[in-house]
DNA sequence: TATGAATGAGTATTCATTCAT
DNA sequence: AATGAATGAATACTCATTCAT
């Protein structure tokens, strides 16, 4: 798979070449189904993203209680990142650069993704579970630093990760330093 | 300088004819003085490092207790993202690829800005003010996420950032996740 | 047409795909009926002079004398051209440094217009209106030399142009040139 | 040499690597000299006329009258063109469909070459040994016109070619057009 | 020792042609 | 017979690195 290839060398490293032999296709083909490089990487990350949303969607559905609510949110992305990498932020952080990035529909789908936690944590304000002086943007950086913390830790060493062990150490401090 | 060539460019991005002009010198000099565009990026990394490991031991001096020396912990890097992107994390993250990064000094200093920040949970534990309870890696992991996540927001947004109010509303969450 | 997309853009602009879609034929087609691109600009070419060569031979019948005869002949050219670049020079210019082209039908119709207009002047001559110290081929390259050069001119200017005033200007000349 | 190549190939059918091979130097060097290979066909170009413009100069110098001048000026051309294809015409075909060619040096040059040619025709009408009724692009056409359907007819066939006798054949045509 | 011109392997992308359906 | 998706060789251009001066 291409996803694979991007993120072990990154975008500019992963050769059209490289990806193509890797997906077992011929150059050309490459440049059938994607006009450009770029529009391969983001496609890529467009569909890997939608379909983390979806399984998103489907995992948060019947939980009651905002704070339950983020603690399968944060389960749902170390579930997905241990399995395989998605939402690749390395990437991103490439491609970032690429002024066509804030146009695409990943950069949406991305925002999106931000937007939902932060609603999770106005929600959990309203029903009076989370303290009322706490800052949501702030919020959102300590859970999603986290996680992304956890996950590259786990990128960098060998020794296997668990995601049930490590859900419950991060909401056990977040939670208590939000919670009324 | 060549750092802000990487910082702007990303480290496939800046040529070395750029970085032999910015820095005002021939190019046949870059590759005397290193042997390799790679080598040339881990040395500047390795300096900035040093430097701002230099910057932080002075500014943590004759701070007393574990949480005070922390919440300057995280002021520091935050100030210093902010005056220049040092310790660019991008940068790191498109090196991070080589298989020699981590035989680099470059790596080593970076582990020990993670095991100072650790020692200095530890230290915490120690004289009582935070719980012995928490996992270290993982409030580790919470501070240092919630820091980029905050740098990176500053750097994708044009809006100017106030590094002491993010210090406190940051200390403010992490305190109460760890204190006793 | 792809005669069109010949004369727009060049043998070598016009990609196979445009070509299929502009004829509204699918791309699989072209390759049935013409075994290369090259077959295809070639029967394209042919085609094109044939219904030239059509179109000269009415308009030539039953017009007597030599010089009247080339007038016409020198009048048809422009007209054609105007209407449709017909005989795409240009299009031969880059087809010519293909080898096969002096085999090819094309090339045997091109010869035999140029000796249509040979034969002309060689009746001038026996009929006592063309001086009989002129060199035939010589005459022959000034009048398709004129012809081209204002038909490029043509080409190159947005101005409108006006081939019966052009055909009067170029035979008066010409015929000064040659007339007994 | 890179000319030879272009107009034996064309300038599509040039490739930069044959281009560089037969001038033996690497690949790498061509785009040291030139940004693109459009740029060292312009170049080449320019270079080409303006050693001939210097020559036709030369060649023009001491001779009096419009008349005489022509006729220098047309075997100058034919001269230079049996020496080395300069100014090649097919080159300029190809590139005129680059919209840059029209900003070009090149373009001014040969703009300028035109202009020279008119400029003698003007002066042989103010001195009297041209009827002053013609239309002097139309005479401009039908010189240049003969003069390229001679050399296109010499490129063609393996013949060897006479430059004095087309000259002295040529002329004589086109001065019984213009004379008085 | 210091330089910057020279090098050539490497890159994304195109397109005439084929061939399975 | 008719199609259009699949192919891969070919192309202009880049840039880290070298080496003659």
């Amino acid at each position: 798979m291409a996803r694979v290839l991007f993120e072990e060398k990154g975008y500019q490293g992963a050769t059209t070449a490289q990806i193509a032999a890797t997906a077992g296709v011929p150059e050309g083909t490459l440049f059938e189904d994607f006009r450009t490089k770029r529009d391969l990487a983001f496609a890529l990350l467009e569909r890997d993203i939608e379909v983390y949303l979806d399984f998103l969607e489907l995992q948060l559905r019947g939980i009651e209680g905002a704070l339950n609510r983020i603690r399968k949110f944060i389960w749902s992305h170390l579930y997905t990142w241990k399995r395989r990498r998605f939402i690749a932020r390395f990437l991103i952080l490439e491609i970032r650069q690429d002024p066509g990035f804030y146009q695409s529909h990943a950069y949406d789908l991305m925002q999106r993704y931000d937007q939902d936690l932060m609603s999770l944590i106005q929600e959990g304000i309203e029903e009076g579970s989370i303290r009322d002086d706490v800052d949501i943007g702030m919020v959102r950086n300590l859970i999603f630093g986290g996680i992304e913390q956890t996950a590259m830790h786990w990128a960098l060493k060998e020794e296997p990760f668990d995601v049930d062990a490590s859900t419950r150490q991060l909401c056990g401090m977040v939670f208590r330093a939000i919670q009324i």
